[in-house]
DNA sequence: ACGACACCTGTCCGTTCGGACAGGGTCCGG
DNA sequence: CCGGACCCTGTCCGAACGGACAGGTGTCGT
């Protein structure tokens, strides 16, 4: 039996994802959960073979309890599980140390299917997570942002102006209008709101 | 029996709350979707006596299918079944003519309750959705957007600049700077950028 | 030591925004 | 029928934005 941990902030869904594992005849639920630290805690308490891990968390990003889940239990793999699949946000769940990453919207028998893979110590990727992968390795610099970019990002997130974003930095008007300049050329967008949503679908944010 | 039909993007999702549903002894579950349109017509088709709708859908605004549902099937009672709960979300979906609106946050239990409720021919709506009514009833104007200033509310969320949203819609750029003053005015942006945020962030687009 | 990369700054200029004026029209409910 | 919504349009102007030029620093790896 593959003994497998369920968390999402939607007890329905957990259910769901329950019941068709359970129907598979050879997965064990030991665990089910509904936030981040949730994830952690019964990772190091039950030491699940895989976790199914949701992304869109209540509490906050689940992105980052993928590292914690596999400090507090390394032998434990990690399934995605989320609604959301942009470029960045797949690249950076694979590089915190995801196996695997599966849409909502696909069908329970893959699920159970790539269940199976990581469990046996093989990794089985959903071909539109694979493509996405490809295209966020190819992008040499294009696309990616770097530090800083993402600092100022986040401030224009929250709708500031050039000006208060260079003071809360301590850089100049004209070196902000430097850096989202660069932010705009890279994402490819004409405005930076175009750029805030952007980085919303991409998980940037 | 209830007849009951689900709509849902996500298909594990559907297959948890079908199963919750069927649990419950008196519920039979009549058809499932994943789109808009496949609610209306299987609305129109199956005149399910509860149709449990998710807002999110993948093709395009669940909040607009609930008219074109009522209208398709008006003795279908509907159940939105969301993972947000912004405000406007919230009136607007009752105003089209939802009957009941669930978290998906919400335990299996509930979601049933409220099924047998509505069917039945009475109205439960969770606590947590009758507070986020009450406010939004509560404010008279301020901050409620009207019809079109919502629809340009949304093409400022593509990034699009006044003479395109203009062009877009069939009227002068002069008219768009004033619809988007007006936006600002209610939602107390400081510009384009910030009101798209709260836009998206109370789920009004 | 040299190039690459990230980071910072400056001037100039055309476009877009957003606010402040001020007015048109329709349609609906009291 | 008249006030109050919603919708549309106009001019003027200061501020912000975004691009095109042209530089400067520091760090890192080859």
């Amino acid at each position: 039996m593959i003994r497998v941990a369920v968390v999402d902030d939607h007890p329905i869904v957990t259910d769901g994802v329950v019941a068709n594992l359970r129907a598979s005849g050879e997965i064990e639920i030991v665990a089910t959960g509904t936030s981040a630290d949730d994830a952690v805690v019964l990772a190091g308490a039950q030491h699940p073979d895989v976790l199914i891990l949701d992304l869109e968390l209540a509490g906050k990003n689940g992105i980052d309890a993928i590292r914690a889940v596999k400090e507090a239990s390394p032998q434990t793999r990690i399934v995605i599980f989320s609604a959301y699949a942009g470029e960045e946000r797949v690249a950076t769940a694979f590089e915190r140390g995801a196996d695997s990453y599966v849409l909502k919207g696909t069908s329970s028998d893959e699920l159970v299917a790539v269940v199976r893979a990581v469990a046996a110590g093989g990794t089985m990727i959903p071909p539109e997570i694979g493509a996405q992968l490809a295209r966020a390795v190819r992008q040499p610099r294009r696309d990616r942002l770097t530090e800083r970019e993402r600092e100022i990002l986040a401030l224009l997130a929250e709708a500031l102006a050039n000006r208060a974003v260079g003071e809360r930095l301590g850089i100049t008007e004209r070196t902000v209008k430097f850096h989202v300049g660069e932010i705009l050329g890279r994402l490819g967008a004409a405005n930076r709101a175009q750029a805030v949503a952007i980085a919303k679908a991409r998980g940037i944010v």
